[in-house]
DNA sequence: ACGAGCGTCCAAATCGTTTTGCCTGGCCCG
DNA sequence: CGGGCCAGGCAAAACGATTTGGACGCTCGT
């Protein structure tokens, strides 16, 4: 095959600079036990043959990389996007650097033993830890320390990060309540999801703590993308009488709801009411801006980012779920019904 | 520090399975000169232990490592989230897997050094080659072959992905212009970036073209975000007589248009007429459709991936700019004006 | 004056793979 | 019956870094 030119070792350096190999080494890892003029003629050797240092050979020989590994699917879903910022952003502030890997479409290739094999792949030489978000397997044979952000279901091994989903959709659905709405439909979320599950919970609880019956046929199916909302959405439309609002799982199926009420010839919100969950930063270029539950997706990517650094100083955890708290942003896509007062 | 429980290496599945080292080493990389029971029973016990190789031990040694590089900045900006979601998908059908490191923010962390110094320590050791997006640098030192996709500039001495800006720059303002539109505003976007250049100078040919003079007061700076554009597009809306139409150098500013135009209690495209640039998913969910010039950002990823490939089995290019072809995309937000008929 | 202590550096071991060359039986063939 | 060949497997040498245990001069205290 292809034959590569070396690249550039630290023996080079070494003998560019008339010293020892382990010299450069304690000069590139800012060891003391060296002389500041020999510091300096390497340092300037260094930059002067661009020289860097072999991630490889580092990560094999000692433990600590000072690398963070990010496991994501990366899909059209935009939740794993803005994890990956908060992620990110949370991290350039650090001494640490960031590697990615994405599995492709959740649907597609992205499956629970790729998931394993990247967490092992990364976990057992390059990392010094990792961050899985939505993971779909229980256990990881990993080498370092794992977080999980949103995962499948709660009661793992690893610690999580995941907000207050039912509290959330609570929140969502007695705003829709205190506005007037009783027939309220729900576009749910993938069910495998612990997420969707608890929102389907949260819109049960304050339906029913608010006296109203639960029917059936206002709960659609979804799998948070927006394609499959709009077939939800055409069919909540269809019922007789039709809900005069519609509880979202998440953002993107609240995009295909805007979309069935467009092709049904209905205003938003004057004719009806649409709430989403997540606030992705979509949901305010919108038109009408979409009123939903934030829950701050990046910050969550923030704190699984801190929770990862204390596992891998060793600190243990006081609890292992960390909860985040959701809060409901009201825009233009929500209105009230029956006389009461307007906007 | 933490003292990590060792992993399971290619020697403790050898004393398992009784063989030596290579044996086992030869079963992973389906070489011939094996028994097949033997083969079988290495297997077996390879899946039993859970055991993955280190891909730092395994990219130290060999120079293949069958995974590929992505660099890109995060930021707000969905262009190299486009790219990347490319770039996946092409290599989720093949052979390799997908490193991705991302650089933050590009207005705070990301520098041509960091650049530099990622494409060196991914091209140095674990990836068999990266593709670069929006590369700032005009030379890295890399060990491995390199593409970039939209570099700041197009002298270079890496292949590079781009697409046809100033063609679909001229297409969009010839639209408008045929649409009625004389006085036609244009927000620029990163002035840096060699793709902004072309789109501006699309800009002034198509005019040019039509025997429109050209008024400076009309074109104002802008950054390829929402927000800095809205600053512009109020700008452009404050002149009198203000455009009745507004060319943005992509979707973001658009966007920010939008805004700006919402503020002024404009109604788009009854008022003012809007065209973007890069057909960014988000297009196609605003209210009103954007019209935009489509650059299918991520074939572009996809071009990328097969370009490197190319490079890494050793061949040889024939020309070293890739350019992609735009394609207009109608939806609502643009409209006749002066009596020509209307849609 | 002599050993201890200190500052600077080096040689060698080590990490977990892949790869190369060699060994070892068994079999075939002359 | 003996030699050559082949399949199957092993031992050892890389790869490029970090880390450990000294070595080598000096200075300083006693």
């Amino acid at each position: 095959m292809r034959r590569n030119k070396r690249s550039i070792t630290i023996q080079d350096v070494a003998t560019a600079a008339g010293v020892s190999v382990s010299t450069v080494s304690r000069v590139l890892n800012d060891k003391d036990d060296i002389a500041p003029e020999t510091y300096e003629r390497v340092k300037n050797i260094i930059t002067e043959m661009g020289y860097t240092s072999s991630l490889a050979a580092r990560s094999m020989r000692s433990l600590r990389t000072n690398v963070l590994g990010l496991i994501m699917p990366d899909a059209g879903d935009p939740f794993p996007i803005e994890v990956m910022k908060g992620v990110n952003n949370a991290i350039a502030a650090l001494d640490y650097d960031l590697i990615i890997y994405t599995c492709g479409d959740v649907r597609k290739h992205y499956t629970a033993d790729r998931e394993k094999k990247f967490v092992s792949l990364l976990t057992n030489s390059i990392t010094d830890g990792v961050i899985v978000v939505t993971p779909a397997a229980a256990h990881f044979n990993a080498n370092a320390p794992v977080v999980a952000v949103d995962p499948h279901n709660e009661s793992h091994e690893y610690p999580s990060v995941i907000s207050t989903n039912k509290a959330g959709a609570m929140e969502a659905v007695d705003y829709l309540i205190q506005l007037g709405h009783r027939r309220i439909g729900f576009i749910n979320g993938r069910p495998d999801l612990k997420s969707a599950e608890r929102r389907l919970r949260g819109y049960r609880d304050s339906l029913a703590q608010a006296g109203i019956p639960i029917d059936p046929k206002l709960i659609v199916q979804g799998d948070f993308t927006a394609s499959v909302a709009l077939i939800g959405a055409r069919q909540l439309l269809s019922l007789s009488p039709p809900p005069t609002a519609i509880f979202c799982a998440n953002d993107q199926s609240a995009f295909g709801a805007y979309q069935a009420a467009h092709e049904a010839g209905l205003t938003i919100p004057d004719d009806l009411s649409i709430i989403g969950f997540d606030n992705i930063p979509e949901a305010a270029q919108v038109r009408p801006g979409l009123t939903t539950v934030d829950q701050s997706i990046q910050e969550m990517g923030k704190i699984a980012v801190q929770i990862l650094l204390k596992l891998i100083e060793g600190e243990v955890l006081e609890n292992k779920t960390i909860k985040t708290t959701t809060r409901l942003v009201i825009r233009e896509s929500c209105r009230a019904i029956e006389g009461l007062e307007v906007r």
